[in-house]
DNA sequence: CGTGCTATATGAGGTAGGTCACACAGACCT
DNA sequence: AGGTCTGTGTGACCTACCTCATATAGCACG
């Protein structure tokens, strides 16, 4: 039962953070102050604060790079920080114990994470892991929470984040309950062309397709037959690591069908 | 493909509760006040209140019963209240269009709904349905933003209750993607035990298999044989409309599987 | 340039759980 | 008593998806 189980995840480079921070984080330098603070503003969370405001946040963060597969925290950890990523990706996942894992998300530049545990003093209920590598902005728990004390705005600011991660994963949980692979997989696609070639001709998504099957809690092996088979009919294109959307239109057709019954899932 | 399906659902009393507030609701009248008080006490969200505050927040609410099956509110509403139970039960569903629908939550009384769409302005995610006869609190929301604006420290309270919810809708997503039926029906039931008689011998929980099928994303049938298989064993009793637990710890010993491979799932 | 390593591709076969069909039993209604 | 309704019990299928096994192709690095 408890027997010592392999480790799935190859263990890449599975370095806690907080060394890596303790080591490797600096001050943000005066220079990209003003960069940091366009990050923070593009966040609903920061939108509305005004310049000094945002300027003593920033005076708050901390820059770190980690490189791809880095664990940044574990569920279990005490939640010490809250994290904005400047660039590079990141996913979300619980694990069981048994090696498998349910990617709960994928978030990219401009996101915040880290934020559940940061504000109720628990736990964190899920893993934080690079999927490339990554630079970040962290706030440590005692100065974001100074911070909220002296901007009351800001925790009305937190309460719609919060609500919309809640309407955010009722959404998903709805979807995983309810709706076949084809469906799943096809608002995965759209959704992660959304987030990051921004309204490319042919959007590209970089991702491969077991982090894929991770994502929609299927097998690499039959995501890859869906892959296939749409193709086949040219509204994508496979290529190592990544997948070409050539027909966002006939997804966005796929993704919107119930799935209950002979949905023409081909 | 958009042909006109049968509803599912059989239409119950559904009677919009918008209306049965307008008619039938009143002012909380004084005698049951202090009792209203110990209602919201028992929330955390409110809690840590002095009495002052309490009474005021209780002069903002009104009281309506509402038979078994009404819609208290549906998907795409606007949240314009906060309801609490004071007794009866009621589920949290998110439909589908073709009929069938995901449980997302079953609360009884004690518990506070309908707090997201009320905080955050848009409309409701999910449907709200009584299961059986209820007893509510309702506060709308303009009240409740006032009363928020002039005790700033509910904020924080809420935050936290947020958090919380967002803490359960990941463990939940979690058990959807990861756990097979066995275990996903164990660790419901033993939720539903929990919630209900308060540590009796033999706890008794009151709901059909149709719902609890339904809560559990999968067919009733389904649901049916595994019981049958548990009532084999002596570690249920099934009778019409409800389940009596007689070994919470067998329960218990297979909701903490992990549903991979071969669980010995009977 | 061979030797791994990672990502993709695909077939064969198994199974959990869904679908459908029907039977039966208690509850309630007249 | 008989009819109707809701909830339960069960068998006969069916299929979407998983599991396992094996193949191939790009890429990285000595």
């Amino acid at each position: 039962m408890a027997k010592p189980r392999p480790s799935i995840s190859r263990a890449k480079t599975r370095v806690s953070i907080r060394s890596t921070i303790a080591e490797s984080a600096t001050r943000a330098p005066r220079r990209p102050a003003c960069e940091h603070i366009t990050l923070l503003q593009r966040q609903p969370l920061f939108g509305e604060l005004d310049q000094a405001q945002l300027e003593r946040l920033v005076s708050y963060a901390k820059t770190t790079d980690v490189p791809a597969g880095t664990t940044i925290f574990s569920k279990g950890d005490p939640g010490t920080a809250l994290f904005a990523i400047r660039s590079g990706t990141i996913k979300i996942t619980v694990p069981s114990a048994d090696g498998r894992e349910a990617v709960f998300n994928l978030l990219q530049d401009g996101d915040i994470f880290g934020e559940i545990a940061l504000l109720d003093g628990r736990p964190r209920t899920a893993d934080a892991v690079t999927t490339t590598a990554c630079n970040l902005l962290v706030i440590e728990r005692r100065d974001f929470l100074t911070f909220v004390e002296s901007n009351p705005k800001v925790a009305l600011k937190i309460i719609e984040l919060l609500c919309a991660r809640l309407r955010w994963a009722s959404e998903h949980f709805e979807e995983a309950v309810l709706e076949n692979l084809p469906v799943r997989l096809a608002r995965t696609l759209l959704r992660l062309v959304k987030g990051s070639e921004v309204s490319a001709k042919n959007p590209t998504i970089k991702i491969t397709q077991h982090e894929l099957s991770r994502v929609l809690g299927a097998t690499r092996e039959s995501v890859n037959r869906q892959l296939r088979a749409w193709e086949a009919h040219k509204w994508i294109e496979i290529d190592r690591g990544g997948i070409v959307v050539r027909s966002v239109d006939q997804l966005a057709m796929i993704g919107k069908q119930l799935s209950n019954h002979r949905s023409a899932d081909r």
